[in-house]
DNA sequence: TGTTGATCTGGAGCGCGCTCCAGCCCCTAG
DNA sequence: CTAGGGGCTGGAGCGCGCTCCAGATCAACA
């Protein structure tokens, strides 16, 4: 198949599959009698498991690196054993990172909430950096009413 | 404090805070008498604030549009919340494909652990693009003796 | 035969998120 | 008074992962 058909199947622009040849990311495809690039069924294997590979975040660099033992056969299986092995710690702490973000913004959530519920005071809440002047309400004299005594229960995201 | 022992304490560089600063991100501070940038307190509140959104993955267009917000005072909750319940959203489900990934890779290193135990052959396994030429096995004429058989058990990694 | 559409190559450009640099100013210590 | 260190500004550069472009070729069709 033509590198279009090629690009409508694996939702790859057609630039993007040149580009992955030339970094080596893809294996260089045959080419017909008019020099068009006659990609293969291998091929569409090939772009599904790169998408794998970039799903999980690994790098150009590392995903040509990958392709590169690949191509060496069966020899290269430990190496190859070992990049996978890294990069799943890899997904693993960042989905572990993931799920204290998660809880970290369902609290603020949780607290802002409350703020437009009306049960949590506003000024309760913000770290105060005022807006126009950028100066801070640090040195301020605070004019208003609001004494700032027990603010900075949140850290005020 | 200066921008040197504020950079130090937030772990940004020097140039990364003006850089914050020239894109909204970090209330501008005060300036002393020679010009210098003086951070106060909520400026290190501010950053932690920033740290956590970012290492939610919010891009920095999001995080100066939410700073902005956040400077608007408390009118802007209710924005600020859709913006992060939007994020949290986001989270999960990237959260939900590490997930899947996991599985994805752990397979695959089980499967290359056989190879490598010699429990699986080899051949059994990749999808078998050739490395010099790019051309795939899918029309040779394989001169060896193991037939194709029953390979593609596994898409290949 | 001419036009159209797909593809080719080499190289420039882009958005992101910084990072680095030149040339200048200010402050303090020696 | 001078040297050094930190800070300032504006602007260029960079690595990543594409994306776009000009100008040429090739295949099919009217």
């Amino acid at each position: 198949m033509r590198i279009g058909d090629f690009s409508t199947r694996t939702g790859l622009s057609i630039d993007t599959l040149r580009y992955y040849e030339r970094i080596g990311l893809m294996p260089p495809p045959a080419r017909d009698g008019g020099g068009s690039r006659q990609y293969s069924d291998d091929h569409l294997r090939w772009a599904e498991f790169l998408d794998v590979l970039k799903s999980t975040g690994m790098g150009v660099r590392d995903m040509a690196r990958y392709c590169a033992l690949r191509a060496d056969g069966a020899a290269s299986i430990g190496e190859r054993l070992a990049m996978l092995r890294g990069h799943l710690d890899r997904v693993r702490a960042e989905r572990r990172r993931l799920a204290q973000v998660e809880t970290l913004l369902s609290e603020k959530i949780t607290t802002f909430q409350a703020v437009v519920d009306g049960s949590l005071d506003p000024s309760d809440l913000t770290c105060q950096i005022s807006p126009a002047t950028g100066a801070t309400t640090h040195d301020d004299q605070r004019i208003g009413a609001r004494p700032r005594a027990h603010r900075r229960a949140e850290p005020g995201l």
